[in-house]
DNA sequence: CGGACAAGCTGA
DNA sequence: CAGCTTGTCCGG
């Protein structure tokens, strides 16, 4: 004889609680609605907390224990396949499971998963390089940056539903618009959780949209997948691009990046698909080198000859993006105007963080609070930026902008002569159009102190790119730099990004950093007691509040970090590969 | 995460 | 030793 039948589903709290599982009673109301993903409403401790099922069992024996019932399901979940890459992203980047369970979860509860929306049709044209890349079962497409993506997307949607990460929402919306016109159905992520659950021919979405739960995917396709925005800097840190790696590894399905300048991590160990040399270069602008200091002509002052020839040009819409990152070395109380100095030696201050203010000349600190009316308040005069314009202005014989914050730029319309805008690089992501964009010291670009400051700069030359068009059709870019010569901006120049890729990839293997080896850093006031717990193939540094783990690969730092102890309160943050 | 409880500190 | 803070453990 046997007992009744029992269900029990092991229940993953969501972040209100510990990063945890427990058992639970399926309720025999509930069998039918509950399955692996489901989110559930459970009791922990005393309090209802929210949780995903992760686990389900039937179970013989009702004598084994007493367990408290599923209260409530509240809605529709990633499904397994999903569960489980987010089991591993929770590994790979030392975070917590309910952080990607949360991440691959619907904005607002869904209560039911409709039927399929799928089409058959793949409108035309296809691009032959993406079905190549396909067939292959994935590759790297080169592309210059003018280069249109929606045929790669029907390439794609050929072998039936795909998934498209763009780097920014608006691409996301944009390119849905136009898949949508064609057409084909879509999903747009997140918002349009439940139709991509549903089953769509083309779900799109950011980085996130990588845990988004899609009925029978076919491929993953990412575009620019150099773009620092697949990286989510806030802890855990992770990034898009190796999670559809995982993804598409354990669907068996192709993954296809898209790059202009292929980063490191897509190109090693992986079949890189270019056009034609003629092709290339025609699809990106003019790429202008301006060097100060010439050893044929030293230039004088901040501005090289190209430079100028370009401000002179009455024709053209000039960008130029200035490099203020940084804090500002100038500061004023927005409430008295008085500028903020030091208290002990009158030395003008910076702002190393947000709350604190540091003399350099004494070394003294204090917090961000103007001394003489006490407004929290400061402004960044950045005299340098003032007075560039004034000299750009005097250089081009026209009108010069700044254009600083949340102002909405925009070149004015009926200008007797388009005007010049000087920025940060923040305004590349926000002016469409222009015929030059000059990047006024593009070595502190190259030179910055981040793990991938190569990659941004080529980045920022793609984007430049898009906004100036082809080459043939006038468009240009100029880097300006003190000295001719670095290979990477020659190989930008000549139009060369598999040797920008190269040079960074050697960069990258020389210092072990990804994709030939890991690196964590753990800062924070248990960083010393959590790294003392760490075992494993890993080299340990640094002292105090911030160590550095490194390993051979991140499946090993991972596994490393895995020993890890956190403190029971307090902070501390674990960044892998940032 | 947050509640329960134990251990430690302080002042009368 | 009451009254409080701080730390550690644990939940199904």
């Amino acid at each position: 004889m046997s007992a009744p039948d029992r269900t029990i589903a092991r229940v993953l709290c969501d972040a209100s609680g510990p990063d945890r599982a427990f058992d639970y009673e399926v309720p025999p109301t509930l069998v039918g609605t509950i399955e692996i993903g489901t989110q559930v409403r459970v009791d922990l401790n005393g309090r209802r907390i929210g949780g995903w099922v992760v686990a389900i069992e039937s179970s013989r024996d009702s004598i084994d224990r007493e367990l408290l019932p599923i209260r409530k399901v509240s809605g529709v979940g990633p499904d397994e396949e999903v569960v489980e890459v987010s089991r591993w992203a929770a590994h790979r980047w030392a975070g917590r499971w309910s952080h990607f369970l949360r991440a691959a979860s619907p904005p607002r509860h869904v209560t039911r998963v409709g039927a399929s929306l799928r089409t058959v049709m793949s409108p035309e044209p296809r691009s032959p390089a993406t079905t190549r890349a396909l067939v292959a079962g994935g590759a790297v497409l080169r592309l210059p940056p003018t280069s249109d993506v929606l045929p790669a997307v029907w390439s794609c949607l050929q072998r039936g539903s795909v998934l498209v990460l763009v780097p920014g929402i608006d691409d996301a919306k944009v390119l849905a618009a136009r898949v949508r016109r064609a057409g084909s159905s879509v999903a747009l992520l997140p918002d349009e959780w439940a139709r991509s659950a549903a089953g769509v021919d083309v779900v799109i979405g950011t980085r996130t949209a990588i845990f988004g739960r899609c009925t029978d995917l076919q491929s993953v396709l990412i575009i620019d997948e150099h773009d620092e925005r697949y990286y989510s800097e806030a802890s855990p840190t992770w990034n898009a691009r190796d999670v559809a790696v995982e993804r598409c590894r354990r669907l068996s399905i192709p993954l296809v990046l898209i790059s202009s300048v292929p980063s490191p991590e897509a190109a090693v160990d992986r079949e890189i698909i270019a056009p034609s040399r003629d092709r290339e270069v025609a699809g990106w602008p003019n790429i202008v080198v301006a060097p100060l200091r010439d050893d044929a002509a030293p230039a004088v002052g901040r501005l090289s000859s190209e430079v100028i020839a370009e401000l002179r040009d009455q024709q053209r819409r000039v960008l130029c993006i200035a490099n203020t990152s940084g804090r500002s070395a100038l500061l004023s109380c927005r409430a008295c105007s008085e500028l903020v100095r030091c208290e002990h030696c009158d030395a003008i201050v910076s702002q190393r963080s947000d709350a604190q203010l540091s003399c350099r000349v004494c070394g003294s600190e204090r917090p961000a609070v103007c001394v003489s009316c006490g407004s929290t308040a400061l402004l960044n005069l950045r005299p340098g930026v003032r007075r560039l314009v004034e000299e750009l202005a005097a250089a081009g014989n026209r009108e010069a902008r700044v254009i600083e914050g949340d102002e909405e730029p925009s070149w004015k319309d009926g200008a007797v002569s388009a005007e010049i805008i000087v920025g940060t690089e923040a305004l590349l992501h926000r002016i469409r159009f222009a015929e030059s964009v000059v990047f006024l010291d593009f070595e502190r670009e190259l030179f910055a102190p981040r793990m991938r400051a190569v990659q941004h700069a080529s980045e920022l030359v793609a984007r430049a790119a898009r906004i100036v068009g082809r080459v043939a059709d006038g468009g240009r870019v100029v880097l300006q730099v003190d000295h001719r010569g670095h290979p990477l901006v020659e190989a930008l120049s000549r139009v060369d990004p598999a040797a920008v890729t190269e040079h960074e990839i050697a960069t990258r293997k020389m210092l072990s950093l990804p994709p030939f080896g890991s690196v964590a850093f753990i800062e924070g006031h248990g960083a010393q007691e959590f790294v003392a717990h760490v075992q494993g193939d890993v080299m340990v540094g640094g002292l105090g509040e911030s160590v550095q783990v490194r390993a051979t690969s991140a499946e090993l730092l991972a596994d490393a970090l895995a020993h890890g102890v956190r403190p029971a309160r307090g902070r501390l943050r674990v960044a892998v590969d940032p």
